[in-house]
DNA sequence: CTATCCATGTAACTAGTTACATGATTCT
DNA sequence: AGAATCATGTAACTAGTTACATGGATAG
């Protein structure tokens, strides 16, 4: 019954591995689920204070000594029961994937010149950079028992990146065999 | 210079290939595009408006016989300058991927017994479903030239979609191997 | 000694979703 | 005749992003 939101679970979750102000969730999140769920740090303080108004977290107040004063939330028993609640429920469908180079790609025939493979290009240096990331992640990870489930996501994001790099060389064989063929028509 | 968001390029690029009304292009985005840019009912129509509004599409009321009556829109020269605009400016980073099973998956650790093997489940019958859409979609689209690029786009939820598959696979050896090792410690 | 980064957050805006509304048509 | 579906949209809400603010620490 306690409405929790998908963002709220993450917080939740991150926040029952122990307790940790804001700014410490939004570091650890980016080097842990950004890969499959990204949180802008505003969104990050907002779920926050909503959480504890819904009592799922407490807050107290830190003094900073070489930094700003910070909240540090620890997870409330209401909250660990909301999350085992939402971890239980059943999630439907495959998950959002909003691709804007798919989108371009598909409007390709309105693009000018060699725009698509310039697209293209920038699309695999960029899957190489984030494989290689998730690669040393894996590494990282390989062997740790307490991170198996943390490896295991990261495995999916390799699968998926070589995936996307096999269809950018498909698209590219594809291309080729065209501009072939229009260099001798029929 | 004219600030088009990503889903009013999506509207443009759909409006590029003939006037249409919003109901037309939900129905048309919802069998296309969907797959890698989902664009909610009531989003298409504010688009539509602030589009007219920046003069890139015009409507015109058409009198409806046997249905309401509907504002068609037609895409207009300056919308046609933003479409080309916006396909030839780069696009960073490989799109974002938001996929609450992963994030799930992520803090299994936390779940009751055996939910993650039935998230799997949900995960792969999902899939599949996708898998069969997709590959009735490539299988219309093949050898049609005009349809290039959208059998190329579905082409690549094909390769991603065969990728979560075989990551699914990859989990449940893991954890098959790991529940033989529970039974004979050390 | 000043420019940049660390660590913390707030405020304002934009994008996206869900719920509501309506009348005609076809299905049972 | 009543229920479901088609064909349109609007209104209200929620999620997510970008821009702003601040003061101490550290690097050059």
């Amino acid at each position: 019954m306690p409405d929790i939101t998908t963002t709220g679970g993450a917080l939740l979750g991150l926040l029952s591995k122990g307790p940790r102000s804001g700014y410490d969730l939004i570091t650890f999140a980016d080097r842990s689920i950004a890969h499959f769920w990204p949180i802008s740090r505003a969104l990050v303080y907002r779920e926050l204070a909503r959480l504890e108004q819904l009592g799922m977290a407490k807050a107290t107040m830190v003094k900073g000594r070489k930094a700003p004063d910070k909240r540090t939330y620890t997870i409330s028993r209401a909250g660990a029961n909301a999350l085992a609640e939402w971890l239980d429920e059943p999630s439907l469908g495959t998950g959002r994937v909003k691709n804007e180079i798919l989108l371009k790609c598909f409007f390709a025939d309105r693009m000018s010149g060699d725009r698509l493979e310039a697209l293209l290009d920038d699309y695999r240096a960029a899957l190489l950079a984030d494989l290689a990331d998730l690669e040393s992640i894996t590494a990282r990870l390989d062997g740790v028992p307490r991170a198996r489930y943390a490896r295991l996501t990261a495995r999916h994001g390799i699968h998926s990146t070589r995936a996307h790099l096999a269809w950018i060389e498909e698209v590219w064989t594809e291309l080729s065999i065209e501009r072939k063929e229009a260099r001798t028509p029929h």
